[in-house]
Parts: C-alpha cells; structure tokens; sequence
DNA sequence: TTGTAAGCGTTATCAA
DNA sequence: TTGATAACGCTTACAA
C-alpha cells in the first residue's frame, strides 16, 4: 500500500525546531543533546514513526556493516548451520547479513555476488571454488575480504576455510574395507566439486586396496528417493555391491530405506556410509555412519577472518583446515 | 584484501574523456550514445572492470527495485520452494530478491524487517503472521507492498497468500478416523501458528466424531529424532495410541523410523499422517500419506501481487485462498 | 550544545 | 548526441 513518503530527519528536525544535524546526532549518541531536546526529538520520532534509512550513509563511507552469505540451496541443514556460525559472529560485532543461494550455478553465483557488491557488502563468504571468469574479476576489483568455505580451493581468491572432504571419504571408505566389505560402490549426485572431491577418497581407498572402484552417479539434485535409485542402480550394474559410500546422508538414507524394502539387512548385506552427520542419520536404525563436518564452526571462522581483514589485521589462518571425524553409527 | 577503490563512473568518463553522464547513459540504453562513444566507454569499463554502484539510485529514487523475503528457517524444503516461486516471478521483471530469516522469532523477525527497509526494499514478503507492534508500525511507515503468506492471517497487514491449514487438518484427520482409528493424537513441535492451526483443525475432528482429542507436543524444533520421542511420549501417556497426525513430513518420518525399531507396523497397529509432503516421506515404505501445500504457488502469486501494486494496479485477489491436497500414501 | 557546508555516486531534467 | 546542474538523506569536519 504505498502512501506517503517515510519520514526523514529533516522532517524529525522542522517537527522539533532543530536541525538535522542535531538529530543525527542523537540517533547515534542520545547523551550528545540536550536533554529537553532529547525529550523532544524522542517524541517526534515516535509519531513520525521514523525508520533509519542507511543507503546513504553507505554511499558516503561505501561501507555498510553487512557481510554477504551466498550459499547454493536453502533447504540444507549443512548451509543453515554455518549461517548460523556466521552470523553468531558477525551479530557480536554489530554487523548485518545477507543471504543469497545460487542453486549450485556458477552463473547465478555471478549475479549474486554483482546484487551483493552492488549493495556495498564489506565482506564475502563464498561456499564454492568455482568462480566464472567474471566472478572473479568483480570480487578482483572490488577490493572486500573474502572467504571461500566449506572445502579448500587450490588457489583461494583470497581466505579460505574448510576441510579435507577427500581425507575423510578415503578414512570412511578404508573403513567400511576394513569392516570385511571388498565391493564397495560410491553412490555421487549433482557432482559439485565437493562430491568429486569425495570420488577422488573413495577411488584412493579402494585402489590402495587392490579393489575396483566403480560409482554410480547422477546429475540430478541429490534426495532421498534419488538414493533409492542410486541402489537400485548399484545393484544392477555391480550385482556384488555390498558396501555403498554416498556422498551425502540424504542419499544413504534413501539407500537404507530401500535396502529395508529389498530386504537386505544393513550392515550386514549392505553396508551403508553417509556424510554430513545430519539428524535424520541418528533416526535410523541402525543409527547411520557418517562424516561429521564442523558447518557452524567454519561459519564462525569464515565471519571472524572477515572482520580481522576489516580491521586491518592479518588473520592468524586465512586459509583454515578444520578436522572432520566419524561418528559412531552402526550402518558400517 | 581491501586495496584501491572501486571505479566510478566519472573514473570511466575520465579516461573517455566525456561526462559521467554520457556513461551513464551508455550502462542503461547504449544506443543512446554516438557509436564510437560506445567503443571507448565499453573498452573503459572492461579495462577498469567497473561494477554497477546501484545505492546512488536508490537514493535519489528511493527504490531498490528489490524484494524481501523473511524466512523463519533456511533448512526447510517448504521455504526453499516459496523462495523459488518468488524468484520466478521477480526474476522475470528484473527484481532482484533479498532474503533473510528468522528463526521463527518475532524480535529477530523485527530486525530484518527494519534491515531490509533500511536497504529500501520496494516490496516485502513476510511468512509469519505474528509481528511486534514495532514491525507493524515500521511496515505502516515505510508504506511499501507487505504479502504475509504460508497462512491467512485473520487482519492482513495489507495482501494474504496462504491456504487453510485448519481445513487441512480436519480432513485428514478425518480420513484416519475413517479408516477406523478411534486414538489419534497430535503430535506437535515448536507450537508456532501454523502447528496451532492444524491443532484447531485436529481437535474439531475428533471432537466431530466424538473422540477425545491428545496432544503431544514439544517446544523443541522438530527434528526426525524428535518424532520418535513424541511418538514414545505419546505411547506412555495414551497407551492406546493407534494413529498419530504429525504437524510435519520430519517428525511423522521420525515416527515411522521407531515404529519400525519398536515392531509396530504402519499403518495396521499404527497409522501414520504428515504435512507438506517432502521427498523424505515418498522414499518411506510405506510412503507417508501427508497434506500437499503449494509453496511454490504461494511464493508466485505472492510476488506477482506485490508487482502488481508496485506498477499501482490492484491485486485480483489481494488475500488468496489456495488448495490443498491430501497425497495418496499408503501410511494410513 | 547546536549549526553550516560539503560530499558520497548516480539519475532526472533541462539546455546546448 | 552530449553536458551542466540539482537532488536523494545522511555523516564528517569545522564553526559558532
């Protein structure tokens, strides 16, 4: 319903018979006026119902006291939690966050990181490593702290904060060998660098082995039905499979559900390895194995290297490789 | 890495040897400037990678031609898919979307409100239907297109895009008494307006086919570990329990899990209903039976209703009522 | 304690 | 086709 224009300072001054200026100042520091002023001004913005508008404070300082999030989905815990590590920091500090997701596309990574710049972000946190040519360009020229989280890229743009995603597949799957299993089958999705990077532990693992890795893929956005096909898949081409290592829990549970409508008993007909370490894995029965991975913690490392950046200071890790574990799941 | 500043137009303008205003000109509608204008400026702005500064427009046009959407949780398939309806249609019309959450917190709610207006979002859309009196007034004044959507509040602040979650409810829950249940409990997390509406909606069918209505709920978040404790709490407060409706897709998969760990079959000794009808629920054996609501949908028409009043036409439907389904599951 | 003036980077408007 | 000027709302620096 737009209706009349929100009010101004000015409009809190010409109200109080003051200037602008002098409201301004209270806004920032109320003890700074006099204190029948004070009272004036209060009042006055109270009816007014006066909203502090910052675009132009950032034009003039082109500094807003926000931080960009760009994260690739919206329905994932693992990007919830370290949102919530981010902004844990980042709220003590008194800074805002925006959030934006890219859907996994480098292209509307672009475009986001232009709606972010645009709007005069002081810092970014990215969670991919891929970047188009024009991505990395603008983020070049715009001169913020960046960080790249969630996986550690070869050559980081600037920070970077994340974890040995090939070390713990090629820990996980030496265990789920070592617990008597000779075909094991890496079940993948989506194939963003994270899930090749998992490949690449798996295929180490197996072949320092002696055994044959063999993956099972697909294209499509990794769910819990997709892990059912994924299964059914597995079985078809490698009818031995007795072992399967995914690539993210929502994949293994869907495996575990369909393994309980094959009939096959989990650990002992399939085992079943995830990763991330989500709720719905210590749902199952057995409880699901996986890969814990400190989201949150990485969020909080991400947002504090930024603000060190801000304040000038040289952050004692820009580039932070923090431990994964395995939890004690019963699917292996 | 902050280092030089970012290129202006008049840096541009500068090395051309024109007026910023004849760059500006060119970043809008290069036809309008002299051909060989344009070859200068374009090989400028490619050679000092300029990036767009839109908060000078925003500014002097006090429109952002951006959109807000308050979330309260960025883990929630639901969201996720209303955020992309939105993004349809925004996209579309060269909107751009800002996004922040909640937590399902009023206060924290309050703050991305005045966050997002101090950014000068055009238009807002707001999932919740509760609100501090100071969100409220803060919405009052920035006078500015407001949809509240997921639910239709009972006194709109201004558009409504929601679904009858109390019908929903009553139907499904009566379909279970029909299918010859007589103990239903409901089973409920977090107690926000939505859980309460589906309570309403619970209770009216038990009460209609003279059964005595249960509830168990917690004020945790819901979580699938967490419907496997309802399910035991319920189990000791009623033991006669021999259906419950969940108030979501993860705590009635979490309850299908520890049937399956405690014997109990679904839906013979216990039937089993949901809402939202995630993916979770179709790679369930069986698969769950649960409430369609049309996220998606909501977040189109939503969008398209706060364009519509931005280009000063009035919505067809200002509050709007859409359909809900219930699946064909076989948990009941 | 309060006021004045200038400036942030863009665009609308009017002029050349 | 291009330019000059003013304006958007706030803050910094300086003045009273």
């Amino acid at each position: 319903m737009p209706q009349g224009k929100r009010p101004t300072l000015q409009d809190i001054a010409n109200k109080v018979g003051v200037t602008k200026m002098t409201v301004s100042r209270y806004m920032r520091s109320p003890e700074s006026v006099a204190a029948s002023t004070r009272k004036k001004i209060a009042a006055a913005i109270e009816t007014l119902g006066y909203i502090k508008n910052r675009v132009p404070a950032i034009l003039s300082k082109s500094s807003s006291k926000t931080i960009g999030v760009l994260v690739p989905s919206l329905s994932n815990q693992v990007f919830a939690d370290l949102v919530q590590g981010v902004e844990a920091v980042t709220g003590e500090e008194g800074f805002d966050t925006l959030i934006a997701h890219t859907g996994y596309s480098e292209a509307i990574e672009e475009e986001k990181v232009a709606l972010m710049l645009s709007y005069q972000v002081d810092g970014l946190i990215l969670t991919e490593t891929r970047h188009s040519p024009r991505t990395l360009q603008m983020l070049n020229q715009a001169g913020i702290p960046v960080v790249e989280t969630m996986e550690l890229p070869s050559s980081p743009i600037d920070m970077a904060v994340g974890l040995n995603h090939e070390a713990a597949a090629f820990h996980m799957v030496s265990a789920i060998i070592a617990s008597g299993k000779q075909h094991v089958v890496y079940l993948a999705a989506r194939m963003d660098s994270r899930t090749l990077l998992r490949k690449t532990g798996y295929e180490k693992a197996m072949k320092q082995a002696g055994l044959q890795p063999a993956v099972v893929a697909t294209l499509a956005h990794s769910s819990f039905t997709q892990g059912g096909e994924l299964l059914k898949e597995a079985l078809t081409q490698h009818p031995k499979t007795n072992a399967v290592f995914c690539t993210n829990d929502d994949i293994a549970v869907g495996v575990m559900l369909r393994c309980k409508h094959l009939g096959l008993r989990v650990p002992e007909d399939m085992a079943v390895a995830g990763y991330n370490g989500l709720n719905i894995g210590e749902a199952m029965t057995p409880a699901l194995t996986s890969v814990l991975t400190p989201r949150e913690e990485m969020g909080r490392v991400s947002a504090t290297n930024i603000l060190q950046s801000l304040r000038g200071e040289r952050p004692a890790t820009p580039v932070a490789e923090l431990p994964w574990s395995i939890n004690d799941g019963r699917s292996v």
